[in-house]
DNA sequence: ATTTTTTACCAAAACGTTTTGGATGTCAAT
DNA sequence: ATTGACATCCAAAACGTTTTGGTAAAAAAT
């Protein structure tokens, strides 16, 4: 079933049926509603490759995935999986065709975006992981590649974006301590070279300044990899070194995982003698033991606003927007009141 | 740049522009090299929209995610990622347009088949999780789509399919327990009506019968759910109704975590009084403590077998393939010798 | 020397849409 | 009665390929 013997059916032109299909206005109710029974009635959608060919536009949306870096592990490369289920049932209703690849380094990763623009011609795209100058956003601008960030430069220019409140997430994190009386807190980071880092820290900056604590940098550690093995030992040094220490604060999942093995190697109870926060995530959400206290990281939200400011893109007087997620804490138990 | 004013570019038609770059037999080698350099300094390639219309040939791929059931938690749905991670390259290299959907449910399951065998017209899919009884591959034959099954339905009828062998995957773990003289094996397993759990039920209990031992169904656990909270209590129960087991096979990383909690609350000591083995991935492989030995997934290697299968499939004289992983065991030590 | 086969190329049709640029008819305003 | 505005429809062009069904020249076979 085409829209040619679908438009013979209905003794209409092809032009109308399209149009009708389309929600132009020059098409009476009655008619449209009769052609859009009658696509119904044939299962007539149409042929999405003539549809972009003849419109020029593509509607498809790309994502590249990076599996190296900080995403090297499986478990990171999920966090992608729940922002893009977030999209699901709209990219679903609007036809929204959405392309997906992988890239193991960023030599791949390059080609990958080369590919997505000048052969599959995608037309929007959705950028992760944002690094403090990042070759993408002009790469994109250049090809005139409409494009939401998951994330932000400290250079917010003039682009759409979403992100989780990292300062405030820390604020809020450093409130919450502080109401059960800690003051010895540590901070567990990554690599400072992603944005969201560098923002998680700022929160803890200030807040050490709000609460007028001095800040002491033998209680702020950068951990350099994933593997919760060496962030175990660089965590249990510091802990011996600084015995004082009632709360660690853990940037990510696997610092925190790290930091459990840590305390568990010392000897120090979880949610009793030591504390832990952490942000959520399918692990310490369920795997560890204990599961941790942690600020929600609302990814399927994102994933939705993202796809929602895309859409928008195409109206007229469009202007960027932002959508930033409000932190709260999912209270598991392993911050102790002291 | 189209094909048009390239061909233009060289003196040449448009239809021998297509056909040496198709690999045609009725270009000379002569003229092929010299469109290809062309093409490759204008940095021309066939629009896809065009070429799909054209060709009648979607070149997509298409992939349902299920996030439900089996694969509610995050975690799961990576092992998703591994898969097409392995195909990347490949998927690259040919032009395959890869399509991925999510659904939440079963009525959304079936409404993402439709739309990707109507709507967007993908011409070959991949199955996976597959049910003793799969409805998929009767709708998918009805519809002239090819597929590829990852995991085997009971009934091997005329698909293509690639797997990990799970029966072989458990002898070899019984093989490998026995020879560290354990002759007290329990079996956490998940719902049988996934075929895998069903393939590594088999495998344990043929392998008790080569070994000479009697089944017990005291020793066999199925757990209804993901959650490692609840398999803990149950294998936690098993254990103290028969402390006369010395070794626990998971059958998937979930209850390999609740395994690991209820011997902590036990005091048994991982490796020392109480010995676990389960199947490779994200989780055990990294994250618990302690890791534990499992058998290799090579999910990568499936994901590119199971593509290439796919791309066999156009080619005349195919006939149904399959490959079956071999298993192999990764010593983390979770396996003590007594 | 003639016929047949092979090689190398090409014009035009086809794919199924969207979009452009009208055309026709109706109704209200003059 | 004429004009203008509007509503409703449509034929044809355009999108950029692939494929079909050739032709002409060169090579091989007779």
């Amino acid at each position: 079933m085409n829209i040619k013997s679908l438009s013979k059916k209905l003794g209409l032109s092809i032009t109308t049926v399209s149009r009708a299909l389309g929600g132009y206005s020059d098409v009476s109710e009655k008619t449209r509603l009769k052609v859009k029974k009658y696509a119904k009635k044939y299962n007539y959608s149409p042929n999405p490759n003539a549809s972009r060919l003849a419109s020029g536009k593509s509607k498809t949306l790309g994502l590249i995935v990076p599996l190296y870096g900080l995403n090297a592990n499986t478990l990171n490369q999920s966090s992608f999986f729940e922002f893009i289920a977030g999209m699901n049932n709209k990219l679903y209703s609007e036809d929204i065709q959405f392309y997906m690849m992988f890239a193991n380094n960023i030599e791949e990763e390059l080609k990958a975006y080369e590919k997505l623009i000048h052969v599959q011609k995608v037309d929007k795209m959705i950028l992760h992981n944002l690094k403090t100058k990042d070759y993408r956003i002009k790469l994109l601008e250049k090809n005139k590649i409409k494009f939401v960030t998951w994330g932000r430069t400290k250079s917010l220019k003039n682009y759409s974006w979403v992100d989780l409140d990292n300062e405030g997430s820390v604020n809020l994190i450093m409130k919450y301590l502080i109401e059960k009386n800690h003051k010895k807190i540590a901070y567990i980071n990554i690599v400072e070279n992603y944005n969201f880092a560098f923002q998680r820290k700022q929160g803890y900056i200030k807040s050490l300044k709000k609460y007028k604590i001095k800040y002491n940098n033998k209680y702020y550690l950068t951990v350099k990899t994933e593997a919760p093995g060496q962030s175990a030992r660089l965590i249990k040094k510091m802990l011996i070194q600084n015995p004082e220490i009632t709360a660690l604060i853990c940037s990510t999942e696997y610092s925190a995982v790290g930091a459990i093995k840590a305390c568990n190697q010392l000897n120090k109870k979880i949610g009793k003698n030591i504390s832990i926060i952490t942000f959520d995530g399918p692990v310490v959400e369920t795997l560890t033991s204990p599961t941790l206290t942690a600020v929600n990281h609302p990814r399927k939200d994102l994933g939705l606003k993202a796809l929602e400011m895309l859409l928008d893109m195409d109206k007229k007087n469009y202007k960027p927007q932002s959508f930033l997620a409000k932190p709260n804490i999912i209270d598991r138990g392993s911050v102790a009141k002291i």
